[in-house]
Formats: C-alpha cells, structure tokens, sequence
DNA sequence: AGTCGTTTCAAACGATTGTTTGAATTATCT
DNA sequence: AGATAATTCAAACAATCGTTTGAAACGACT
C-alpha cells in the first residue's frame, strides 16, 4: 500500500531531499521534519510513501547507490589488459570520485562515507550490494601487483590500507581546516591524491621521479 | 557550584560510566539515562556534578585526553638520536595503540577516532591540545624521511596518509567482520599493522624483504 | 455531474530526550 | 548533639522525536 511505485511528484522531492539531509547529519539525527520541510510535503507523507523512516532510508541508500556506480563505476576506464598498476589507479580515481561527488548523483558519497566509519542497521544492504565487489575487485588488483601468490591477509591489508587512504581523504576535511587554514584537499584535488595514493603503494623510487613531474605541472 | 572537584564518589563514577557509553554509541545516541543507571547515580546527579550533558562531554574528554596521553605519548620510544624510520615507527605503534585500547585508560580512543571523522562541537579542544600537536610530529617524522625541502603540501598528504590508514584499522571491524568471517585487524594485530604501515611508506624494496621476516615469525 | 480511489493536510498521540524542582538524606564542623 | 552545608532522590517539566488519525482536496473515469 506504501511501497510501491506511486511515481508523484512528492515522492521523488521527499526522496532528494532525504537524501541530502540524512547524508548532511547520519540517519539518527535527521528527523523527517526537516526531509519535509526541504522537500515541500507534509509530515505524514513519509508514512504514506514510504511507511516509515528506515524503509525510507533503504529507499535512499539502493536509488542512489544505484546512481552513484552508473556514474562511477569501480572499473571504470579500466581495461582488461591494461598493467595492474593503471587498474589501480583507475580504481582509486574512481573510488574517491564516488565518495567526493557532493552534487552529481549527489550525496550518496557522504551516505556511504559514513557508513563505512559508523554503520547503521542497514549496512548490511551497502556491504553486500556494494562495498563486496569493489572490495573483491580491489583485492584482485592489489593480488596482481604484489604477487598472485601471495598471502591473503597481507592482500587485505593493503587494500584496507589504499581503501583508508580514499575514505580519509574524504572525511579530513574538518580536521585540516582547523589544523590549516586555507588548506583543502576536496573534490577539485581528486587527481593529485589518486596520484598520491598511487605512489605511496608502488614504491619510493617511482613516486619520486613522478612526483617531480607532478610538482612541474 | 557544579564544575569545582567535588571529588566524590558518584562523580568519578559517571566519568567512567560516561566515557563508556559516549565512546559506545556517540555523543548524541548517548543518553544521561543510561549513562546514570550505568554508574549506580541519580539522574539529577549529572546537572549537579558537571552541569548539563555538554560540561559532562567536555570533562570526559579532557580527563581521558590526558590519560590516554600520558598512556601512549607521541613520542613514545622515540630518542632523538634514532633514525627517522624508527621514530616513525614508534609513532605509528603509539597511535594505534592510543585507538585501539579499549580497556587500559578506557575508551579515549573509541572517542578520539570518532571525532576523527565526525567531528562534534568538542572538536576544537581535541583540535588544540591533542591533534594539533600530535599531527605536526608527524609531519616534522615524515619530513625527515622524505627530505626536510619537501613542499609542505607533500609533507601533509603523507600524514594524512598514515593517519588515515592509522584510523581505517580501527574503523574497519564493522566491514571486515562481514566481509571476511573470521578475520581480526585489533589491539591483538598492533604491531602487524605497525609494520604494514611502516612498509607501505618506506618502500617496496624494503616492504619485500621485512614482510618475509614478519610471515616466517 | 457524480463516484471512487489516491493523495495531502492539520492536528494529535505516545515515547523519549535533557533539564529542573524541592524535599529527603548524608556528611561536616563547632 | 545540633546546626549547617553538601549530596541524593523521585517526580515532573518542556521540547522534540516518529508515527497515526480522519477529514479535506484532488484526479480519473463512466
């Protein structure tokens, strides 16, 4: 009776704007008073078109993680026989691109940010439909760089690391504002910290001579 | 009236309960509900002791801030003498034991790396007395290594590098866990992850020879 | 126009939150 | 012991939360 289609116009308003405040202050501390507001609609119509706040959120997180990896897909730009290290740094371009993006899909990069520091009932939706397959093609990456035949834990640990990096790249923003004024390393800086990420996992001999090359740019 | 020592029972007791139930489920989600019933108090004790939630936040942090610190300073092992690799291992090693321990001064590290990502009002005073002087030993660490003419934006991306992969090993119970059934990266894997992180940032050369070591140990 | 199903709306509900109150209890000191 | 200050307690307060209600407004079709 709620969750279907029901295509109006409200619903699609409701869903934008839950979207934006759920990704702007985490699901707890958003109240649908404030959804409804931004969207225009009345209270009540949260209960009607969706049933209740959590079927609202799943309805936000799978629309908009299906949007998100249309834009970004986590293979994105890579070719099967291109050299890993071009897989890697395609898949971290496109990771932080994802998490980044604050307007194109929108949003979404922030919902999943922040489910991947603090997890909500629902991340077991965002871990099987999406976080395990960009994890798994991550590691497939990573095993073809280091060594096919190396452990798996130690392939873990580096795409825990490269997939740290990404994530923290999104989230220090209010710690290096504070720390730097005038600093930023956003949306616009998404190619130099792929290329940094780049470095810090192929090796210190390569990193320097292209960083030089980056630094003439 | 409310702020002064008061060294009493009651006081110290919903410090400690405090600390646990802020570290467990954040600020906000943290109720002084459960926080009093945690610590055998009255509900009213909280308004008399500290003053309202905010002071009660505010005092927990700064007590567990210097605990935490005088637990694990920065600096811990670290002689002025030593090579810079080793300085910046032993920092490594003090981080992410100050985040991972959940026992010894007690839950400052839950609450340190929640800030970390998702700053509250509080932010600032972690900022000054606790980030800000942590953050630029390291920056002074990694601009040994990588060369005291670095830029200092290259400088900054490298520590907010280990950081972020610092922060990433403590957050990544929640995905892990899902994802690999089994798998454990905690306070146990200190000086794995130690190492790892040393390894990713030194280079590969070096990374291929110390991992052998670590896997025949 | 008139009917039926869909959608919107103002208002209220029960639950939970942080905070306050004023009396009761305990501790401290002369 | 008695007076005074400090502390604890049950109870209630006002505000806010998600959710529900029942009637009003709308739209599509005969």
């Amino acid at each position: 009776m709620e969750d279907k289609k029901s295509s109006s116009k409200t619903r699609a308003a409701i869903m934008e704007a839950a979207g934006k405040v759920f990704a702007e202050v985490g699901y707890s501390k958003a109240t649908i008073r404030d959804i409804c507001r931004e969207a225009g609609a009345n209270i009540a119509a949260i209960n009607y078109h969706f049933g209740d706040k959590k079927s609202l959120y799943i309805a936000v997180l799978k629309h908009y993680q299906e949007i998100a990896f249309r834009a970004y897909p986590p293979d994105l730009g890579i070719k099967e026989t291109q050299k890993p290290e071009e897989k890697l740094r395609a898949y971290i371009r496109s990771f932080l691109t994802r998490i980044m993006d604050d307007v194109h899909p929108a949003w979404f990069g922030r919902l999943l940010a922040r489910e991947f520091t603090e997890p909500t009932w629902a991340f077991d939706i965002l871990v099987e439909e999406t976080i395990r397959p960009s994890f798994q093609l991550l590691t497939e990456i990573v095993a073809e760089i280091i060594g096919k035949n190396s452990k798996e834990r130690i392939v873990r640990l580096c795409s825990m690391s490269i997939v740290g990096q990404c994530l923290y790249f999104r989230h220090s923003h209010p710690v290096i504002t504070r720390l730097y004024p005038g600093e930023s390393f956003g949306f616009k800086h998404i190619k130099e910290s792929t290329e940094h990420i780049s470095f810090f996992f192929f090796a210190r001999t390569h990193r320097r001579r292209k960083e030089q090359a980056f630094r003439g740019k």
